[in-house]
DNA sequence: AATTATTTTCAGAAAATATTGAAAGTATGA
DNA sequence: TCATACTTTCAATATTTTCTGAAAATAATT
């Protein structure tokens, strides 16, 4: 038989691996460290709850780092804590289902991207300014701050939306 | 009067000052470094034609940097380079249009951002792992890769579509 | 209350990223 | 074809961001 107890463990291990090395990669693009988005990515393919000394042995990280970063994620709300009858230690799992976490992520991005760049512009925008250049320069910022409002309305309403919501709006796109 | 020529003058070059300054440290936390974000609000908020000089000068960068960055904008789309008449130096101007240039930021996001998730999503969708963790594992990877690939979807319509699209998109989901 | 287990903090080290500036490369035109 | 004006490249440097690890803080146990 090829799929022995052995192989086919070695398989998952080395999906759930290349995984846990993707999204941490992929995470500095989007603005998280490699570290956060790799504990991430340990957590969600993980089946067990696990403990801040796991993360460190498997990921190869300090334990400030490790400490930092869950501490981030439960704050974002990606993961929680939970506590074993009888034991001390700290155990932490993932929020699992995407249609849950994402509006999260969306959130805490919007936040950090987002907003900054709405109160820029509305301070911009509240701004008397003369001759053809601050005509023209108003212009744009208004420009500007019509298309971040109409973002910040579609986030608002991912973050705070049922469920379904991006997934209807979608199919009626498509049609 | 209250609004002479030197007041008027200064308060525009504030607030242009405060358009660059505040959008190049947002840059950082889009994904695009700072001076090409501070050179692309320049252009932005620029009504002449401008040369990699005057961007030194008034950004205070480098010569390499300049030219690196204006590159950099021409190759996503988001500024042009054009020559004057009888003039050997290069001048640049960015496209001013928000619905123009925004989609060109979206497909160079998605290209960074999305592509690579995805392209790692499929390689693991399509490993065939057995035992409680790998099938947990392969519903998570599935999960990802439909959201993603929706996400995909919606990315597309907006950086090929037509002008209106985002809006008209806004205008129904209001309803 | 003292000991032990565990978590958190944070100054300094390391890694990643951005910037400089001088040298090499290109185009123009005398 | 040489000189000049301008642009591009890239190794060295500076800056920013992340990570480490040991010390401080907190919490549980005896």
């Amino acid at each position: 038989m090829k799929t022995s107890g052995y192989l086919r463990d070695v398989n998952y291990k080395e999906a759930r691996e290349e995984f846990i090395q993707t999204w941490g990669s992929l995470g500095s693009t989007w603005g998280v460290n490699k570290t956060m988005a790799q504990i991430h990515a340990y957590l969600l393919s993980s089946d067990e709850l696990v403990t801040t000394d796991q993360m460190m042995e498997d990921l190869q990280i300090s334990r400030g780092n490790a400490n930092m970063n869950v501490r981030t994620l439960v704050d974002w709300g990606l993961a929680y804590k939970q506590s074993k009858a009888g034991e001390r230690m700290d155990y932490y799992a993932a929020d699992k289902d995407v249609h849950s976490f994402a509006p999260k992520i969306a959130r805490e991005r919007r936040k950090r991207e987002l907003e900054p760049a709405m109160r820029a512009l509305s301070r911009l925008k509240g701004m008397e300014l003369e001759g053809k250049e601050g005509k023209s320069f108003q212009k744009l910022v208004k420009e500007l701050d019509d298309f971040t409002s109409l973002g910040d309305q579609f986030l608002r309403r991912y973050i705070e939306g049922e469920r379904g919501w991006l997934t209807k709006l979608f199919m009626r796109m498509l049609k």
